[in-house]
DNA sequence: CTGAAAGCGCTAACAG
DNA sequence: CTGTTAGCGCTTTCAG
């Protein structure tokens, strides 16, 4: 069996208690700086690892912060998990990293794990299967210090971190429009998604705004979020056999984003049939077939800016109670015919 | 502060030893059906979750494995994880994953963290940096089990699962020969890297075997295996202007042939001029404006079998000596014109 | 400033 | 089959 050096280990070696080498490591207060530097010399010398377990068993602290996200395999989500240890690694937390796939069972039993395993706080972007959040509501309740990234729920009241989801569909949705495009139609993630509704908001909003009347017809719900590509090959479909087509589509998820390209493609739809604009993060967008008009979030910022939070969080000596919700633009690519 | 039910409080509750509880819930085989079935049954009624850092420090185990990736941001490594998650979650083990960003000392000290909070085995792809293995040497000489996925090391004896490097290389390389080209150039990750050496010997042997003297000018190593695009840029202008100049180019890393793509685009070269082939486990290859001939791994069953060795040697009774090395065939896709 | 002692939540060894 | 006891490696009172 792995069996490192403990603490006792380096108390007997050096002939001092286990408390004081403790303090020495732990760098607290009521110190010599004599012992301290002895203590951290041999410490560094044997190479010794403290175990996270055995303090976190005592102390309930571990120095490490759970990242719950739906899907590893999606460009803004291993962006912002780079941008939240960027600033997790300077501080001196350790990141543990869990995907839920969307599903609500996987994500409930990870969180526990997380919570079980005494992380100092969660960044976490909710399963869009998820619509109930008890098992988190009572984390939270007795102190677990959560911050949401992306898709957020309302009901708990901490930090959250989104992009202007509403604002960047509406100035979108406006553009196509005075581009000439009315029967935009509108492709989106789960319905329950906060995202989901946001981007709709704004597309409907702005919809409104231009005097057109927006069609439910043209809104389709592709709740897999792009992993099924059937079902985003059906939507596209049902949209082009509307009587009135779509003339202009737009896509509210990165997955989502390129199973649309893929559809389009696979039914032969010629692009000045049908206009095309994503929210995307891939990062080889400028390499694809049809390169889209699309909308870019600051994945890594808002991963630096959620592990800030939650530091906030942690760290705090009193509890916080005017909690932000951190919205950050995003950046929107325009291709040259739509450019205006 | 979040305070879940604790073993204890279920003893106390239903007046019995924590230790008969502890057996009850962890089902072993000295305990009454009826025993167990009163604990379990209030167990579930309060949502009693165990706390695995209390058990791992008493048990040193954990029923949980550590990942170690280079990078989240590769397809090739998100869908070897989600493999190992599938078997992992079938037989009851959580996954903690950790990416090193191919840098050494992130590397250790990830390993070490993990080691710490006593994860029962390692699943590992070593960082493009590292050359020196003695901290996972020591560990793995302690008793820690380790599977080494795709990038392996051979100074350790263990269970390695990697794909067909040399033979796939050998195979593609002379089937580019048997399409008349003949300055073939090739693009390698690290140079130290195991994939690195397999893939080069494969595509030496074939060029040797097909009585092409294989000119070292045409091998360019970009150690940041592609995530640093200026370095890929500076390889391809480099070949590119060589008296003879490559007529196909091999590129053996899957970010490494995205970067390859984009440079030969920004510099305006023809397709006609330079086939290229590359590794890729990207899920969008179909959507690309190029679309490469390429050498797809099957990352998901590579994740699984790693998964599927590691459990055998975490429970296994006696030690294992006998390790192998499962090779699993990688498939090939070639664009039309070189399909011979 | 340092040491002794208790205990975090759980499992394991030993009785019975 | 169940209870008792001890202890995993660390931190945290509480003394001194």
């Amino acid at each position: 069996m792995y069996k490192p050096i403990t603490l006792k280990d380096i108390a007997i070696a050096l002939d001092l208690s286990p408390s004081t080498v403790s303090r020495a490591l732990r760098d607290t207060y009521d110190i010599s700086e004599k012992t301290k530097k002895l203590v951290n010399d041999y410490a560094t010398l044997v190479n010794y690892q403290s175990n996270p377990m055995a303090a976190g068993l005592r102390s309930k602290k571990s120095k490490s912060i759970g990242i719950v996200v739906p899907d590893l395999a999606n460009s803004f989500f291993s962006q912002a998990i780079s941008g939240i240890e960027s600033i997790a690694e300077k501080e001196g937390y350790h990141t543990i990293i869990s995907q839920t796939k969307d599903s609500y069972h996987k994500e409930i039993e990870v969180i526990n794990h997380m919570a079980n395993r005494y992380v100092d706080g969660l960044i976490i972007t909710m399963s869009s299967e998820t619509t109930e959040y008890t098992h988190l509501q009572q984390m939270h309740k007795s102190g677990l210090p959560i911050v949401f990234f992306d898709r957020i729920v309302d009901e708990i009241n901490t930090y959250k971190v989104v992009c202007n989801n509403f604002e960047s569909c509406y100035k979108a949705t406006t553009q196509l429009i005075e581009n000439g495009k009315r029967n935009i139609a509108f492709l989106a993630n789960a319905p329950q998604l906060s995202i989901s509704k946001e981007r709709i908001g704004g597309y409907k909003t702005a919809m409104t705004d231009q005097l057109i009347s927006s069609r439910d017809e043209l809104i389709k719900f592709c709740p897999s979020g792009g992993s099924d590509y059937e079902e985003v090959e059906l939507a596209i479909k049902q949209l082009m056999a509307l009587d009135e087509s779509p003339d202009a589509i737009f896509v509210a998820g990165d997955r989502l984003s390129m199973a649309c390209l893929r559809a389009v493609k696979n039914l032969g739809i010629k692009s000045d049939e049908l206009s095309i604009i994503g929210f995307s993060n891939v990062d080889i967008i400028d390499l694809l077939q049809t390169p889209i008009s699309h909308i870019r979030q600051r994945a890594f910022e808002m991963g630096q800016i959620s592990m800030t939070m939650l530091l906030k969080i942690i760290e705090t000596k009193y509890p916080i109670t005017d909690f932000e919700t951190k919205v950050i633009d995003a950046d929107i690519f325009w291709m040259e015919h739509l450019s205006v």
